[in-house]
RNA sequence: GGAGACGUGGCCGAGUGGUCGAAGGCGCUCCCCUGCUAAGGGAGUAUACCAGAGAUGGUAUCGAGGGUUCGAAUCCCUUCGUCUCCGCCA
């Protein structure tokens, strides 16, 4: 959400960066609004004002046990109670107005993030890697012999319908080594702290953190009112929700390992073969709290955490950074992380890395303290997948695949599979 | 799920209808005193919004929401959470 008074102060580079993104000019609509808010909360403010006056004489006349005073004054002041109470209803009301066209308008771009339309217009900063030379056909995961015993989208969809799988044996070994090894890396190496969290969240958690108000069809809702994380970027950003935390306890950098759900609404046909896009899948997200003039070194920090992920596993990839028009709701900027996908003969998205400056923040009410007292501040928030489990679990499979149908699986992983270190065409490992 | 108790400022803890944003203590900040890492004295110490150049003033907030009342931290209702006992359970 933004700052009403970033905006009254210079609507016109509101605008323009709300332009960049593809976006109309709202500051014109905002503005009005937000004058008469302000003039209707002033008349609210003086009406209760004189009422709280007016009270303390009754009040007064009480004390003295003037009893024709205390009924006249009494009778009095009921008497503008209704008036009041309009007054306040009419201000409360534009007041939830201007809240709710606030929390529709996106994230600003950084100056630095490249203009652009859609994907194509993406800027790479970085290649890792180079696709093996295969002397065969690569094929997709879904096709090699050693994952069809272990990949069963038919089981899957009697169960549940499109869009989900059921892993059996080695598959779903390699599938849960690929989250293990991640969730040990960035704990030992990087430093992140683990956690735990739920899946089902309240709605005002949604909204901190920007699925709610505008994607709710992006989620899943159950029937008590939760909704179903689309990502544990809710839970773990959320974690400070309505806080003011202390300034020495920053930055905070937390890493989850969590099932993730989406209706995928709008996606219909794209991606439909394998385990590429499902309506349930794992991540490994992290998070970083951050006070604000930290916010972009994170930024850095968390996408090469992201990256070390690939590189561990020996998978090749390139980092992008999203143009103005691909980026999502709540970032000012965002890197995403490409690999390789020998069956798809293209990069395909891993991880998003995003900034979100004191946007979500301001949703949630996220403070902090700052060094040596003062008045609190908004804390500034990252969340970047590191990584998305089961598209790791493909590139593991379609990278590692050798001309005789067994897959190759990287050393990192080896210590997860009990020393194993092939997946067999028969689907065992070896 | 049933019964009961409780929910006040960074923390502890008073306050059962009026001048209470809220005693007192702790903690913290600043100043004074003090020749030694102590003690003492004084002042200050919530958040948001509105108005104002500022000083400052106004409004709201005592888990949350609603109600009664001229007036509520204090009364009523609902709800959430915590604790205790019982039941159930991965």
């Amino acid at each position: 959400m933004h700052d009403i008074r970033t905006i009254r102060d210079n609507p016109d580079a509101f605008d323009a960066a709300l332009r960049r993104r593809g976006a109309d000019p709202v500051s014109a609509a905002i503005l009005s609004l937000d004058e008469t808010r302000r003039a209707r909360i002033r008349d609210a403010e003086e009406a209760q004002a004189e009422q709280n006056r007016a009270s303390k004489q009754v009040g007064a006349a009480k004390a003295k046990g003037d009893e024709a005073e205390f009924e006249r004054l009494r009778a009095h002041v009921a008497d503008s109670k209704a008036q009041l109470a309009a007054m306040q209803a009419e201000a409360a009301d534009l007041d939830r107005q201007l809240r709710d066209l606030l929390m529709t308008i996106p994230n600003l771009p950084l100056a630095e993030v490249p203009d652009g339309k859609d994907d194509s217009d993406n800027v790479e900063i970085r290649r890792w890697g180079t696709p093996r030379e295969m002397n065969f056909t690569p094929v997709e995961h879904f096709e090699l012999p050693g994952v069809q015993p272990g990949m069963d989208f038919g089981t899957a969809a009697k169960l549940s319908g499109a869009r989900f799988v059921v892993l059996q044996g080695a598959v779903a070994r390699i599938h849960r080594a690929l989250a293990q090894y991640m969730i040990d890396l960035h704990v030992d190496r990087h430093g992140l702290t683990e956690t735990w969290a739920p899946v089902l969240v309240l709605p005002e958690m949604m909204e901190g953190t920007g699925q709610l108000p505008k994607f709710g069809e992006d989620s899943y809702q159950t029937s008590e009112g939760w909704w179903l994380i689309p990502t544990a970027e809710v839970t773990l950003t959320n974690t400070v929700n309505g806080e003011i935390v202390d300034a020495a306890t920053l930055p905070r950098r937390m890493v989850a390992h969590s099932q993730c759900f989406r209706s995928e609404a709008g996606s219909a046909g794209r991606d439909t073969a394998g385990m590429l896009r499902q309506h349930q899948f794992e991540k490994v997200e992290m998070v970083s709290i951050t006070a604000p003039d930290e916010g972009l070194a994170e930024h850095a920090r968390m996408t090469g955490c992201a990256e070390a992920v690939l590189e561990g596993l020996e998978l090749p990839f390139r980092t992008v950074v999203l143009c103005t028009g691909d980026m999502g709701f709540g970032a000012r900027i965002t890197h995403d992380i490409e690999v390789w996908l020998p069956g798809q003969r293209s990069y395909r998205e891993i991880s998003s890395v995003s900034y979100c400056g004191d946007f979500q923040a301001r949703r949630m009410n996220a403070r902090f303290r700052p060094e040596g007292g003062g008045k609190p501040e908004f804390l500034h928030t990252l969340n970047g997948s590191g990584l998305a489990v089961g598209r790791c679990l493909i590139a593991v499979l379609e990278n590692g695949q050798q001309a005789d149908g067994t897959v190759r699986l990287p050393a990192a992983l080896h210590p997860y599979l009990g020393g194993k270190s092939v997946l067999g065409a028969d689907g065992a490992l070896g």
